[in-house]
DNA sequence: CTCCTTATTGAAAATGATTTTCATTACCAT
DNA sequence: ATGGTAATGAAAATCATTTTCAATAAGGAG
């Protein structure tokens, strides 16, 4: 536990407290499990991971962490069209932005980073142009390619 | 009803048709609303209006309907985060390609075209990159915004 | 046009993810 | 150390979407 960045307190505490919210072991339990995640999780997968650790913690209290962490920026909230949101923090252990690939045959999601830079820099232009033209303060963008993996590509 | 496409039968009856689907009245009014819809309307929406036009549809045939349409690749559904789905006609009456631009205060969601050539040119290629890497057949995308409209970004 | 197979339907019940309620617990500023 | 208040878990409530099942209706064959 105590997954520290360094020296010091976590990361997020900072953020955190500075936001009126209160750091608990709940808290800390699944930011932890958010932090050493290699693949996007359910609210429920969270809840498996945290119970184990930390078997007092109650599913509502993953959803509603999760709604603040949500809320501060710190997560993405992602459906892959599976009737589950995933989670996903920010700023990876990595700390790599990328887009997703999802199969539509498995639900298998791919992370991409290939190719960012160029998207990125066209998001950027066309984050400008919009916001100016329908007067919105852009905050974030979702790119997803959906097709099929080899696997299913074959299988149909 | 019978929205037809000059003469003959309306544009869908054939893909319908090829994949052993029937043409039912029920069917019928759900892609006229479909088809005269300005807005991204969620299952409920399409509900109220074609019961009132046909009293006698079920939400379920209403949900059961969209679900074809959307295998056939006939309609788009998309999720913008308010908890229920929306959908809409792959190639609306004016057939413009757009992407959304999501307000997260009030939900709001606003159809650009601007920038849709670049955008698309650029997804073509990355497409045909990501296509290659991660041996994918890819048959769709989605590209969304978030951010706060003008009333919402003063608003907080 | 009539018959027959089979897709489709509506109503009601089931499902399953997420929220809400509420009494209890535990941060943490003072 | 302690009081005010945010956070918690359990259980119940929501709510969109699915499933079940018996009844109905497309639409091809004859």
């Amino acid at each position: 536990m105590r997954a520290k960045h360094g020296l010091g307190q976590p990361w997020w505490h900072g953020k955190f407290r500075g936001c009126g919210y209160r750091i608990t072991l709940g808290r800390e339990v699944i930011l932890d499990i958010l932090a050493k995640a290699d693949t996007h999780l359910s609210a429920e997968d969270i809840y498996i991971k945290a119970h184990a650790q930390y078997p007092n913690i109650g599913l509502t209290t993953i959803y509603r962490t999760l709604d603040i962490l949500a809320n501060l920026g710190l997560i993405y909230k992602f459906d892959f069209g599976d009737g589950r949101a995933r989670y996903e923090l920010t700023k990876g252990p990595k700390g790599t932005h990328h887009h997703h690939l999802i199969c539509t045959g498995c639900n298998r999601v791919i992370d991409y980073t290939d190719f960012i830079d160029e998207e990125v820099e066209l998001l950027r232009q066309t984050e400008k142009g919009l916001a100016k033209k329908y007067n919105f303060k852009i905050i974030n963008h979702l790119i997803q390619f959906y097709g099929l993996c080899n696997k299913c590509s074959v299988k149909r």
